[in-house]
RNA sequence: GGGCGUUUAGCUCAGUCUGGUUAGAGCGCUUCCCUUACAAGGAAGAAGUCGGCGGUUCGAAUCCGUCAACGCCCA
């Protein structure tokens, strides 16, 4: 083996072995059980960033562990069309040749979108692979796949059908970017300085004004009335009455509507129908016609009189001066106020009147959160419940048509003839009503409509498919807590309608990845990091045991290059103990399971039990979705009791010929466990190892540890405790590596024959076990009720041991009188559980015994 | 305006749900050691009034109240 740990040399050469072997098919277990979770599809688009190896990281280090486990392990990979995104990439792409989509015409668009999704995919699918995702690719779905298409489409029908997918004019939120409609969850609301302009509309009979205040002054070009509450006190007399539309000498009624705030701006509101949701209603209930005067680019339509043409915000500017000219301009004040924006491309969205596809998400909400209020879907942590539930509670219909060309076409064709409306299953090619000629809807459907449908539309559904039967309901999703509304929501609705079933019943949610500075990783701060360039620079396992460490839940990530180095350095630890135990002690082939020894020695049964105890623990973390518990437990048993400790024990028995074969059988099982443990975390490193250790068949496929048990030795804590305090005392007396020798002895009948050999090893002592004649001219070392007596002649100046005792003396009387406070206090001693009391009985008994001793030495030196 | 989260060592964070060892980890720092697996290493050490205040309790980093700072989500 080479002398250190060279990740991407190891990293190159597993995965194709994993891959080409079908050890990430669920077929390797055929009689397990099954065990799915289907990949948050990564947009076609986009490359992998440090939020996808963090989520694929801990899908990946479940859906191992499962397989080890024996289930029949199905982890289904895939992709996301992404709408919106994908059309934008390539639009960008298109206008550096200065190209246009719409001089490209549709078909060929799409066509060129097609083509950069297989280059993208291409790219996504390596570098998932290059973190070791064990993904079934035989299994691999994109979103616009025949299978998922047909899902969609029996979906829509079937909504339109039950009556929950509708068309209607509404006010949708419009991205004059884009040129699409949005739903409400893709707008993004800041909070931005503006001001809130109050306009006077004078009464048509001539006699005074009334004064409105907006935020949106350009809109009133679209008024068709003014608004105030039926209880306002002031504006009693007015109601019924009609104002002149300034700059467009319309006449409007001023009506009385309940939905008009008393305390905001004047307590009257401008009416605009056509270009906000509230004033949209309040139209409706009053018959106020809307008018449209902002159009798909943001420009003032032919409506907007001579304002005609002009962008959105020009035109704010230009109705606010003309509305000065003619006197009709009442004070500016500045107010903060929140603003949409959309959440692709960042440009403030427009509330406008259209013609769209929604569905009514009521009847799909109301199952899906008493499905997860049963706990039949749980999130972990359980907080992110009360988010789910409140966020469904407040659900408005859903926006489902994008006026977009990349997508699933909304199944829609209309009669040219009649007029009517047909929603099919099948392409439609006439009329079925009159027999004329049809034309399909141009939009297409929200990206999310699809995604909803993920869990069992990649298994097969709408057809039941094997997969479908054994696969469905899957057992865990992993994902961020930035799309739990965009997606896991939409998930639970459309799963419990269409499979009666939830799609998944964990729902482990984690953290979104910052940037060392604390920021959110964004390409535009420039403070992102590329997972690939970590992969190229410390290896995928060390990337990956970092992001594990990090991402406690409840928190986002931080992450810090540090970690990853960390994990690198681990790594070298763990080749390092292998190289010894595989090249240096020749411990020879161990066996894939068991081979546990019957009659260990004291250290070979401590190390064992220990291995027990922390496989134990382990389980129960990952078992809880605990990985930084479970990584942080795993990195120091191995590396502090298992390599600080065990590794050097084992080395006096080692070079025993009589006492070799029992200790390497030991030493090959707890490092073939540790790697077992450790290979759904960092697989490459484990399989490569494990190819050194056990030669045969693949770390991948084998079996889960089934925890050791064994008791726990006697007296090998004492043993450490001990060995620690001769190194301080060598560390204090600046006594190097230098020999000691020590007389041992113990009042707890500690002390057993093989301290000596672990004294002299690791201690560099050379004991004798018993008390020493007279106490005198030594130093004492305590460990519980275990002492060293280091011979001082000749080492060091007895006063130098002073300093040390007194010291110690100090630590030890405050802890004595710590405890004994507690003690002196009856209602701690009455009505504090019995072992508590206990416990600080013997911690004050035991205080008390090595001040004692302290004491003492401290008078024989004559300090 | 409503809701949620965070505040613990120089830095980044565990621990708080379920109150009880001398509050932990990584990195950094100090001292010693190139001991034949590993200097990407080993050994030892320094470093924390657990954001402030008040309360409950025999006992509070942990439970309750309140204030402050920072962050996120929603309107």
């Amino acid at each position: 083996m080479k002398p250190t740990y060279e990740p991407q040399d190891i990293e190159a050469r597993w995965y194709p072995v994993w891959e080409d072997s079908g050890s990430f098919r669920p077929e390797v277990n055929p009689d397990g059980e099954p065990f799915t979770i289907v990949i948050p599809p990564p947009n076609v688009t986009g490359v992998l960033h440090m939020g996808h190896a963090l989520d694929n990281t801990i899908q990946d280090t479940i859906i191992r562990r499962k397989r080890m486990q024996g289930f029949a392990a199905l982890w289904l990979p895939g992709t996301d069309h992404a709408g919106i995104a994908t059309q934008n990439v390539v639009e960008r792409e298109l206008a550096k040749e200065g190209l246009d989509r719409h001089e490209l015409g549709r078909e060929r668009f799409v066509e060129q979108v097609w083509a950069w999704k297989d280059k993208s995919h291409g790219i996504i699918s390596k570098q998932l692979r290059a973190i070791g995702v064990s993904c079934d690719w035989t299994r691999e779905r994109f979103t616009l796949d025949e299978g998922l298409s047909k899902a969609v489409r029996e979906v829509f029908v079937t909504l339109y059908e039950e009556g929950l997918i509708y068309r209607g004019n509404r006010i949708i939120n419009w991205c004059p970017r884009c040129h699409t409609a949005i739903s409400d969850i893709e707008v993004e609301h800041q909070e931005e300085q503006g001001t809130l302009t109050h306009i006077r509309y004078p009464f048509t009979d001539g006699d005074g004004y009334i004064e409105v205040a907006t935020t949106r002054p350009e809109t009133m070009l679209g008024d068709t009335g003014v608004a105030v509450h039926p209880d306002d006190e002031r504006y009693q007399a007015v109601i019924g009455r009609t104002v002149r539309l300034p700059l467009m000498d319309r006449d409007i009624p001023v009506v009385a509507d309940d939905a008009v705030e008393l305390e905001f701006g004047t307590g009257a509101v401008k009416v605009t129908p056509a270009h906000d949701p509230l004033d949209f209603e309040i139209g409706q209930r009053h018959d106020l016609e809307p008018i449209q005067v902002i159009d798909g680019e943001g420009k003032i339509t032919e409506a907007g009189g001579r304002f005609a043409g002009m962008d959105r915000f020009a035109a704010r500017a230009a109705v606010v001066s003309a509305l000065g000219e003619e006197g009709l301009l009442g004070e500016i004040e500045n107010h903060t106020h929140s603003v949409g924006h959309c959440s692709r491309c960042k440009t403030v969205v427009e509330p406008m009147l259209s013609l769209q596809w929604f569905v009514k998400v009521r009847p799909l909400a109301d199952p899906a959160m008493d499905a997860v209020k049963n706990g039949e879907a749980t999130f972990i942590p359980t907080r992110w419940e009360n988010d789910y539930l409140r966020w469904m509670e407040n659900l408005r219909d859903w926006t489902i048509s994008r006026q977009l060309w990349w997508g699933h076409r909304i199944p829609a064709w209309y009669c040219d003839a009649c007029d009517d409306v047909v929603v099919s299953r099948e392409d439609l090619y006439e009329c079925p009503k009159c027999g004329g000629a049809v034309h399909e809807d141009e939009d297409v459907l929200d990206t999310w409509f699809s995604s909803a449908l993920w869990p069992f539309s990649t298994l097969g559904w709408p057809d039941e498919t094997e997969d479908l039967k054994r696969h469905y309901p899957t057992s865990v999703l992993v994902t961020g807590y930035d799309i739990i509304s965009f997606w896991v929501a939409r998930m639970l609705m459309m799963g419990i309608h269409f499979t009666g079933e939830v799609p998944f019943r964990d729902i482990p949610i984690h953290g979104l990845v910052r940037a060392e500075d604390g920021r959110k990783m964004s390409k535009s701060l420039g403070n992102s990091v590329d997972p690939l360039v970590l992969v190229e620079n410390y290896g995928a396992d060390p990337l990956r045991m970092a992001l594990l460490q990090a991402a406690a839940q409840n928190q986002d990530v931080p992450y810090q290059e540090e970690w990853v180095d960390a994990a690198r350095r681990f790594g070298n630890k763990l080749w390092n103990a292998l190289r010894f135990a595989v090249d240096h002690v020749d411990v020879g082939k161990v066996p894939a399971d068991g081979g546990y020894p019957d009659d260990p020695s004291p250290v070979d049964r401590w190390i064992l039990s220990r291995l027990g105890a922390v496989t134990v623990e382990y389980d129960r973390y990952l078992d809880e979705y605990k990985f930084s518990d479970a990584v942080g437990l795993i990195y120091n048993f191995a590396w502090s009791e298992v390599f600080d400790w065990y590794l050097e024990m084992a080395k006096p028995p080692l070079k025993d010929d009589a006492r070799a074969a029992a200790t390497k059988q030991t030493l090959g099982v707890v490092l073939r466990d540790l790697l077992k443990l450790l290979h759904p975390v960092i697989p490459f490193v484990t399989e490569e190892l494990w190819s050194e250790l056990v030669g045969e068949g693949l770390v991948v496929t084998s079996s889960w540890p089934q925890p050791p048990t064994y008791d726990t030795p006697p007296g090998i804590e004492a043993l450490q405790d001990l060995i620690v305090g001769i190194r301080r005392f060598r560390a204090e007396h600046n006594l190097g590596a230098k020999q000691l020798t020590a007389y041992i002895d113990d009042t707890d009948a500690l002390v057993a024959d093989w301290w000596a050999e672990q004294l002299a090893g690791i201690g560099r002592v050379e004991a004798t076990m018993a008390a020493p004649d007279n106490e005198s001219g030594y130093a004492r070392i305590d460990a519980g009720g275990v002492h060293a007596y280091v011979p001082l002649a000749g080492l060091i100046d007895a006063d130098a041991e002073c300093p040390r005792l007194r010291k110690a003396i100090a630590e030890t009387a405050g802890l004595l009188e710590a405890t004994e406070g507690k003690l002196a206090n009856s209602n701690f001693v009455d009505k504090a559980p019995t072992e508590v009391v206990d416990k600080e009985r013997a911690k004050a008994a035991e205080f008390t015994a090595t001040l004692e001793r302290l004491h003492s030495q401290l008078e024989q030196l004559g300090c």
